[in-house]
DNA sequence: CGGCCGCGTGGAAACGTTTCCACGGGCCGT
DNA sequence: ACGGCCCGTGGAAACGTTTCCACGCGGCCG
């Protein structure tokens, strides 16, 4: 009665977790062939599977994964770790990693740095520890990159998104955010514009100092002198802008359009605008549900976070998998949507004044 | 040199992660002391605290928390899943669901349903064969939910977010979708308002189905007709509502507001709205960026998933806790924050036109 | 002066899996 | 008819931690 007594033992303690020795001995075999049924590998007998599935059924017994971590060494998960989850963009991002990772039967950690380099460190020393099989990050601006050395060093996997590693020798997938704004000035600028406001974030960011810098290429290129009072930069992407937009309004030769450096500056700027009840030309960096909703609908330079997540999982599926060749950066070029916003002309806006 | 042996054998295969038996080599001291050392213990003298950190420095040790979770049972982490990590709601749940968590220095793995009662199930399962801690769930509608019996059985806590369990006995934080609805439209009809029209998601989903319920409620009580000729519930939330709304305003009998039972439906019929070149009362379900820069600004019925996320893990951490009490359903009330879209009178939408 | 307590320590067992090795039995080929 | 081979199997070692136990040693109290 020794299988019955195995058996007793689980019934009467509900609360803990059958392992595979308890299953083995109701089922009447070894733990072995536990493991294979479990894995469903094939060179087991069919008596042996289906005593195996029967007592699995009885004793609810489901496979210790952190044992099979240890075992194996493969974790089967992957860490992302971005700005904040919440982010209509890095959301985006977050499933689109979540899909991939999904189909490799891994499992995805998640955690938001908020920008803070001390906090994204933590977290990612914390994946390290639970040794995840790759990384997918963005990293904040202004903290030492050097820890990550380390852990590549340790044959931890990853890959940057949405900004480029510094030193390290890592795959990257970023966007020409240089190039997305020159076209997007460009755009303006077509439309006979040359007072051009750029609103942008803080500007030691990676994405804010390229997406100024394709500013500025833009109006060089056409001949229009750079004039730093109609750059105005946030400290956070969450204080309004109606201050600094109403002095540039204010001032001899006010804009006549206003390039945003992101989405959440372009929602600022729009409700600016309606603050100061005037409409100048504009257009936005990164597209955001409404945009095309409010009139005239907002142009954007368009990003696409699926895509960008696709391609970074596929990158660092391929190194999981063995590649070793020199490290790669994709850039992926941007897509200007045009929905109105920005096809207002510099004749249309003065005449409005 | 015994010593010199064991890190000459570390860094001659940097590659090959150190162990707590390495970093005892080099420091000269046994692996029992390593572990009390990087577990913070007190109880350990300064000469070993420091050999054991130099040995761990120069190893570039980290410990292997899938060894520590095997051994210890606790795996400080949370699986949450939702129905999409993209969706604006859900993303702002996983954010403050993430705070709780890195709080209690656990890490959080993530996952969308994406309303599939199929792909929920086998991520719990996941999530329950690396036994996490606790689950965060917000569980599609239609599938069975007994598997789920098992888990707790065996000792996993659980809380429902969003919606109520049906049979299950564990907590849940909800939101009064039928109160806030109610609400909403009863807004409306005290501005004159009698033909309503209402725009949801699949009925047989339960937040729209209490939405519903909450609009019948406020016309019973205001004596108003139900007329399930301004009902039109969309298959999904991606497809436009022109057609059924150009129905309803070409009926006899149109309507001159619009309840619309979420977030993408709200920025449909806006859409739909201004296809068809009117403008009607609207309030809608849920808030979304962007709600008071359209003009007008859009009235809405506000959740609140911040707190959701608190109060969801306020409770879980409780029972993790050893609290137990029996299982409680936290209802969270909602807000009308009014914009302007839900304060245009019967009368001001019927000069209009 | 002797026993006892407590502190710092080393070592070994245990967690639940996977994987490797060895073994027995049937089958096939020569 | 016999040897080798393959298949299904059981058992044990190993993964890297934590935790418990036991040990030595000093100091303090009786």
């Amino acid at each position: 009665m020794g299988a019955g007594d195995g058996l007793r033992v689980a019934v009467e303690r509900p609360n803990a977790r059958a392992t595979m020795k308890d299953v083995a001995r109701v089922a009447g075999v070894g733990v072995g062939t536990v493991s294979r049924v479990v894995n469903g590998k094939s060179n087991v007998s069919e008596e042996s599977v289906a005593a195996v599935n029967a007592a699995i059924d009885r004793l609810g017994f489901r496979r210790n994964d952190s044992a099979r971590m240890l075992r194996t060494g493969a974790t089967a998960s992957i860490g992302l770790l971005v700005e904040d989850v919440a982010d209509p963009f890095f959301s985006l991002l977050n499933r689109s990693v979540e899909e991939e990772v999904l189909r490799r039967d891994s499992v995805l950690l998640t955690a938001s740095s908020d920008k803070d380099p001390e906090r994204a460190r933590k977290m990612i020393l914390t994946f390290c520890a639970r040794r995840v099989d790759g990384l997918v990050i963005t990293l904040p601006e202004g903290g030492d990159e050097e820890y990550l050395r380390a852990e590549l060093d340790a044959g931890t996997s990853m890959v940057f998104v949405d900004r480029p590693p510094r030193e390290l020798d890592v795959d990257a997938v970023i966007v020409d955010n240089r190039g997305g704004a020159r076209t997007g000035v460009a755009h303006l600028i077509g439309y006979g514009h040359r007072r051009i406001a750029c609103f942008t974030d803080r500007p030691d960011l990676y994405t804010a100092s390229e997406r100024i810098a394709g500013y500025r290429a833009a109006l060089e290129e056409a001949g229009i002198p750079f004039d730093p009072e109609l750059v105005y930069s946030s400290a956070t992407t969450r204080d309004p802008v109606d201050e600094p937009l109403g002095r540039m309004l204010a001032s001899d030769d006010p804009p006549t359009a206003v390039f945003a450096g992101n989405n959440r500056t372009s929602i600022n700027v729009i409700g600016a605008l309606r603050i100061h009840n005037t409409s100048l030309a504009i257009v936005g960096f990164d597209d955001f549900e409404l945009a095309d909703v409010v009139v005239p609908g907002i142009t954007v330079v368009a990003q696409d976070p699926k895509a960008m997540g696709q391609i970074a999982m596929r990158m660092l599926y391929k190194r999981l998998d063995g590649d070793v060749s020199p490290s790669q950066t994709v850039t992926l070029n941007t897509r200007l949507i045009v929905r109105g916003s920005g096809e207002l002309s510099r004749d249309a806006v003065l005449a409005a004044r």
